[in-house]
Formats: C-alpha cells, structure tokens, sequence
DNA sequence: GTCAGTGCAAACTTTTTGCAACTAC
DNA sequence: GTAGTTGCAAAAAGTTTGCACTGAC
C-alpha cells in the first residue's frame, strides 16, 4: 500500500476517534499501519508477526480489540474463509470480486467494472452504504479437470 | 420452504451421495429437510432445537459435518456474522443481497434484479460460477439518527 | 460382512473477558 | 487525577478429532 494512503487512513482513525472520546494510542496505530503494509489477505498471526518484526509487541487482546475497531470505522474487513479468519486492508481496495473455489479452497481476486458500477449505483432505502464485498463460488478450472478425471475411472 | 423446492433439494442431495459413493442415511435428510424447514438465518443451535421438536436427535459432530457436505453441494450458505455463524438454506434462495449495519449488526436481506442480472452475465475465466453472495456494510437509519443526536450532545 | 457414518467425549483453536497496571487526556 | 486501554492469563465459544459402535450397501 503507498504512503498516501497510509496517511489518508491515519487521518481516517484520528477522527473517528476525536468524535468519539476515544483515546489515539500508538498499538492503535501501530497495528492500523501493520494492516496497511500487509498484501491481500492475512491472518492475525500474520499481522501480530509482522508487528513483532518490526519491534512492535501487543498482546492478542489488543490485536483483536483493535482490529474490530478498525472494523467499524472500515479500515479493515475479515474474511471468513475455510482455514479460518484472513483480514484484508479495504481503503480503496474494495473494487475487487471474491472467486472461492468450493473444492480446493483458493480465492482469487477478479476485477470487473460492471459489476463495480452497478453497486455503486443501487440505491437502498433507510441505508447508507459505505463498502461491500462480493463472493462468487464455483469451481476452479484444476478441480473440474480433477473431478472429470475421477469420474471418468469410476464410469469405467 | 414450499414442498417442492424440499423435494428438489432431497433429490440433489441423493443424487451427489450416489455419485460420490457415499451413503444416504436418515440422518442426513433429516437435517437437509431441517435446513430447508428453518426461515432466513439461524444457527447451528437453532437447527438442532428444530431437530429436537421434530424428535430428530443428532450429535453435534455429525451437525457439522452434514453442514459440511450440504455447503459442498451447495445446499446451504454459512454467513460469518459478528453474532457468530449463521446458515441459510439456498437453493432457489441465492437471489438476495445482505445489507449490514456494522454498528448494530442488524442484517437486512435486499432484493436487486439488476444486480442479479449482472452478477449472472459476468464471465469468469477458468472458473464455473454457481452461486454467490454479497454483503453491503454501511449504517441503517436508526443508527445514524442516534449517532447524529449523539454527536449534537457532545459538540453543545 | 464391510466400511462409511454416527455419537460421545476429549482435544484443539479461536475469541472474549476479568482484573491489575498503565497512560492519554 | 481519571477513565479508557493494554497485557496477561483464564475462561468461554466454536469446531474438530479419535475411537467404539451402528447400519447402509
């Protein structure tokens, strides 16, 4: 992630967090920085890792007290996925698909304007949107040649 | 659920286990007709209660992994929510979008045919599509009007 | 008869909580 | 100084696993 957005997203915490009475510690924006200079999608241990390799050390308690905080103010968003919970930064970075693969697990990441414009668009009554994620399952072109394969022995 | 779609699902679910050699026992159609019985989403303890009343005991284990292979044939939908995690049956289901407030957590269940109709007709490579879901995080009207009165209060 | 599937309890993983110490305000 | 936050350890919640038994094929 670059620098700007880094800050842009400083600047994001400090003000949910003035308006609200709540106090700007330096875990918080440590771990928010953390979150920002990860790529994809990581796991808490992952983050906690790369805190710690930056001399940084919180406890689990504060990485997931902080992470829900960064939840609300929508700096974050998790993904649960089948090995368990991943996060990923979503600060203009939410303009991407989903495409889980309900065989072998993997997710890759799709683009398409289309679909991008169509959300924006849709307005919801009593509803102010802020981000949205999408998730396309189905099968991935390896698995489908996999299960072709075993059913072709099992006809035989 | 009408009759019918519970009669489709019954005859999916038979129809993967026998191509896949694997065994039809009660066990997994009570659950099926279970998941199919339930409306909108619930828990994995709310369909064991549902079990109950109907006189239907299963182990906890066996709850999981029937979940399990319903979610591979794509039967039933996991939804990872703050409140924990929630299933919903989806066959002939799948064509609603997830609205979430992520102050109060509230999830609303949007109708979009514009949204479906571009989800249907995007192309995906190396990939066969068969269901999706979408999650769009903003804040409902009851919370922002009591975020709006809260922050009148503490700017007086 | 055989082996996949079930029930049970224990184990394991992930997340939350209570409390004392700390620090941003 | 005070109340919100952190760290730690313990607890709770959620899910998986090992094993003996059962029943679908």
């Amino acid at each position: 992630m670059d620098k700007q957005a880094k800050e842009d997203v400083r600047q994001i915490l400090a003000a949910y967090l003035e308006t609200n009475n709540r106090r700007k510690t330096p875990e918080r924006f440590a771990i928010l920085d953390a979150v920002y200079s990860m790529r994809g999608h990581f796991t808490l241990d992952e983050l906690s890792d790369y805190l710690l390799a930056h001399n940084f050390r919180v406890s689990r308690a504060t990485l997931y007290s902080t992470i829900k905080l960064l939840y609300e103010v929508r700096l974050v968003i998790p993904h649960h996925m089948q090995e368990g919970t991943m996060y990923e930064a979503c600060y203009k970075n939410g303009d991407h698909i989903h495409q889980i693969c309900t065989v072998c697990g993997k997710v890759t990441e799709v683009k398409s304007p289309e679909v991008m414009a169509v959300l924006d668009e849709i307005k919801l009554k009593r509803f102010r949107k802020n981000a949205f994620s999408l998730y396309i399952y189905g099968i991935c072109s390896s698995c489908q040649a996999r299960i072709t394969r075993l059913k072709g022995k099992s006809n035989k």
